[in-house]
RNA sequence: GGGCCGGUGGUCUAGUUGGUUAUGACGCCGUCCUGACACGGCGGAGGUCCCGUGUUCAAAUCACGGCCGGCCCA
């Protein structure tokens, strides 16, 4: 069939689209024979649409689970979508310019869902549209980290590492981030460089009543000072070792502690210890069991121990005190340095320490064994692991997984109000202890038959996303499925999620059953705007895709991707660059469309002639350079050797080549050898493109060589063994530039004939092909390597 | 302070197990409708491959030092 249009149309697209959809083309089956491949989707969360980078990072995502479909496997490939989290509920509380606490908690968990349901029709489209070759688009087939059954889940490992005592509860300082609310892991925090005041105070020496300057960034929390420090090299400070400081303003004795923690270049040299101002007061409370005083509330307002500057913020507290203490004389010198201040996150703004009681799993005492499962998966790139390793080197708590927040699946503990006793249910069902029944009557302790009290808090929603490998493979749906493909082939993911994600996953996979969570983990980097900076909603630099594909197509957007996007680094948009995508489909449907015009021979023995031969020989190289390319799951080599193959040797040498022969009507063997060698390279470039651009290849596969079966379920060619030839691919396009040159030189036209030509003579094999090519009436060799054209006499 | 990654024509980028004249895209200039493609073809201009030192017959590529940028950790 001949291919009409002249152009690749996005239209195009969406009718190709539709026969997908209705074919339900990549659902997984189960009961396969192939063997199995499964892709752990990052199931996106629902905050809102996709922007550029967020499309691309799928789109590649897309490309692995294509490359394993070609390579002969049966993919699981599932769409999920991650619900559980802040930053809906605080889209909420914006929409509805209140707080959570402010609305009954069932009313502010369905006005939540009501928008995730918004966001995932959004997100579930586009991602259809992008070509995502996920099994199913279905909604009740997608899997949803919110749902009963997926929470259902979370709950009974958490029950069951409760059980084996991974589980504890503890009261002790940890991040907290007064705007959300709750308590937040190390791996959520963010170091930013902040702009802030330097205060150095007058401390008194007790007896001598010798000033003591010092330091500090935090005078708002100069109420909870519990010591001094000095290092105890300083030669200033030598004779202050063991004496007593008198804090300014409330007069408070605290003792002078020589340690080496006291940078001597910083400040004065002297520090003062505060219950918190930063991790390293929380360090020293602990090494030099110091009594903590809380200067702090979980609202992030100062408490009555800080005196007339109780309920005022952070800020506010600190710019009140200063202001006190200039008026007494108590401020040295003020300063503004940039300080390294550890931010949430998900709200960015600075977290406090304060002291809380929260559930922790415990990390630390498996390190050692991660470190080990770590080394029993691939990475692609392999450069990508060490930010794993690093972030595994750093871990130095156990993981806080309790928030105070709502929209999460709910830590399900019961109390009993007699005893204290904790009531954990047997795992199964989904529960919400805030208003479910308790699973008991009488208290297992006690034995008291009430009250008990449900918990109300939720758990980190990293402890849901951390099992979605598992999920995928059915876990706990289908247990002989589950065993047989444990553990889930490949965990794609950008960089900027390796410490949770990743890290989460990979402790959890190994606390459950003591093995590597995934055999591969695939990591690549971000999507940055046109200036290089990274792409977020909180930038506000966010570039929407959906106009780009409506005006280039979906396969042009996702050849740019790949072209542009070595593995693992970052990679900035650029509109023009992307055009050059899109002209490549133009010149690949255009190939298409000549080669369509021409029958496809079926004999059996192909009489083949020397540009024939040549251009597979070509063609060979070019399938064993993509397919390793594939293997490296690093799109920018087949997407490159793909283009220059197809447009540099195919279309501007092997097609112009062989114009004589495929349009002749006298030379029946040669034409046939043409159309058949025409036809078995387009045909290998579609496969070997498919993965990369899903539509374009799949139109013109079924046009031109399949109508009823798609080429994706097609796979990659075979290299053709029986064609070894020589390589005289550079004296070949050489000589073809060299007579363009000249033509062009001599303003001749490209048609116009010429007498004579002389060539190397490696190229005399191909010498009926070239003289039509270039139209030349007596082409002549010799043993040099240049191109000669005498002047006609 | 430590670690990781990067620095290649105006812009972006490939190449980094050392080996002729450094890849391609966008832009620019010129020219051409040639049996599919003007969203095309052909030709051209444009580079201290961040700097320095070293290893080598040979360095964008290896080693060391420095500068700059990004990310992570303390």
């Amino acid at each position: 069939m001949q291919l009409k249009e002249k152009r690749w149309k996005p239209e195009i697209e969406e009718e190709i689209l539709k026969l997908w959809t209705k074919d339900q083309l990549y659902a997984f089956n189960k009961d396969t024979k192939k063997p199995v491949f499964s892709v752990d989707t990052p199931p996106p969360y629902l905050s809102g649409p996709w922007h550029v980078g967020g499309s691309i990072h799928y789109a590649q995502i897309d490309m692995i689970a294509r490359t394993k479909r070609m390579e002969g496997f049966d993919v699981i490939f599932p769409m999920g979508l991650d619900r559980n989290g802040l930053p809906i509920e605080v889209q909420v509380e914006r929409a509805y310019k209140k707080s959570m606490h402010e609305i009954p908690r069932q009313q502010f968990l369905e006005l939540c869902a009501e928008f995730l349901d918004r966001n995932e029709e959004v997100v579930v489209a586009h991602a259809q549209r992008l070509g995502l070759s996920c099994n199913s688009f279905k909604l009740d087939e997608m899997y949803r980290t919110d749902s009963s059954d997926y929470r259902a889940v979370t709950q009974r490992t958490f029950i069951e590492l409760y059980n084996k005592d991974l589980i504890y509860i503890d009261d002790r300082p940890n991040n907290w981030c007064p705007e959300c609310g709750t308590t937040i892991a190390d791996a959520e925090v963010e170091y930013k460089d902040l702009e802030t005041t330097l205060s150095t105070l007058k401390f008194i020496i007790e007896g001598t009543e010798e000033e003591l300057p010092i330091a500090t960034t935090r005078p708002e929390l100069l109420s909870a000072c519990a010591a001094v420090l000095v290092n105890p090299d300083d030669d200033r400070y030598k004779h202050l070792h063991g004496k007593t400081a008198v804090t300014p303003l409330y007069k408070k004795r605290v003792p002078i502690i020589p340690h080496h923690e006291a940078r001597i270049e910083f400040g004065t040299g002297v520090v003062m210890v505060c219950s918190y101002g930063d991790y390293t007061d929380v360090r020293l409370f602990r090494e030099l069991q110091l009594e903590p005083i809380n200067a702090l509330n979980p609202e992030g307002k100062l408490t009555d121990v800080t005196g007339q500057y109780k309920g005022l913020t952070v800020t506010e507290g600190r710019k009140a005190i200063r202001k006190d203490l200039k008026a007494k004389n108590l401020l040295l010198n003020e300063e503004s340095t940039t300080h390294r201040t550890p931010t949430c996150w998900r709200s960015r703004n600075p977290i406090e320490f304060v002291s809380m009681p929260e559930y922790y799993l415990k990390q630390l005492q498996y390190i050692d064994d991660l470190r080990v499962a770590v080394d029993k998966m691939t990475f692609y790139p392999p450069k990508n692991k060490q930010i794993l390793v690093d972030w595994i080197n750093s871990v130095s708590h156990d993981w806080p997984i309790s928030r105070r927040r709502y929209y999460g699946t709910e830590v399900p503990l019961w109390y009993c109000k007699a005893c204290n006793e904790t009531i954990v249910p047997p795992p199964g069902p989904y529960y919400q202890p805030w208003k479910d029944s308790p699973p008991i009557d009488k208290c297992p302790k006690c034995e008291a038959n009430g009250p008990f009290e449900g918990e109300t808090r939720t758990l980190d929603t990293w402890m849901d996303s951390s099992i979605s490998g598992l999920i995928t493979i059915f876990y706990t749906k289908d247990d002989e499925f589950f065993r047989a493909h444990f553990p889930p082939s490949i965990r794609p993911q950008g960089k900027d999620i390796v410490r949770t994600w990743l890290y989460y996953s990979i402790l959890r996979t190994y606390q459950l059953f003591q093995a590597p969570a995934f055999q591969h983990v695939w990591i690549s980097g971000h999507g940055l705007d046109e200036k290089g900076e990274a792409m977020s909603k909180s930038r506000g630099n966010t570039i929407d895709p959906n106009p780009i594909i409506e005006k280039y197509s979906a396969d042009a957007f996702r050849l740019w991707g790949a072209l542009e996007a070595s593995l693992g680094s970052d990679y900035r948009f650029n509109e023009g660059r992307l055009t050059g995508a899109h002209r490549f489909l133009t010149k690949l449907w255009n190939i298409s469309r000549f080669i369509s015009g021409f029958p496809q021979p079926k004999e059996k023995s192909i009489n083949y002639q020397p540009a024939d031969k040549w251009i597979l020989s070509e063609l060979n190289q070019l399938i064993q350079k993509t397919i390793e390319g594939y293997k490296k799951l690093d799109f920018i080599i087949p997407s490159r050797e793909l283009r220059t193959f197809t447009w540099d040797l195919f279309a501007s040498h092997y097609l112009e080549l062989v114009k004589g022969r495929a349009y002749s009507e006298q030379d029946k063997a040669g034409s046939s050898a043409a159309w058949h060698t025409l036809h078995t390279v387009l045909n290998a470039i579609l496969k070997l493109l498919a993965p990369i651009c899903p539509y374009i290849t799949e139109k013109i596969y079924r046009e031109l060589y399949d109508p009823k079966t798609s080429i994706h379920k097609q796979q990659f060619p075979e290299p053709f063994r029986e064609i070894t030839d020589s390589h005289p691919t550079e004296a070949l396009t050489k000589f073809n530039a060299d007579i363009w040159k000249y033509k062009k030189d001599n303003k001749i036209s490209l048609r116009e004939a010429l007498p004579t030509v002389i060539a190397p003579k490696i190229l005399q094999p191909y010498a009926e092909d070239l003289k039509h090519m270039h139209n030349i009436q007596t082409l002549k060799f010799h043993t040099k390597d240049n191109t000669k054209i005498p002047p006609p006499k």
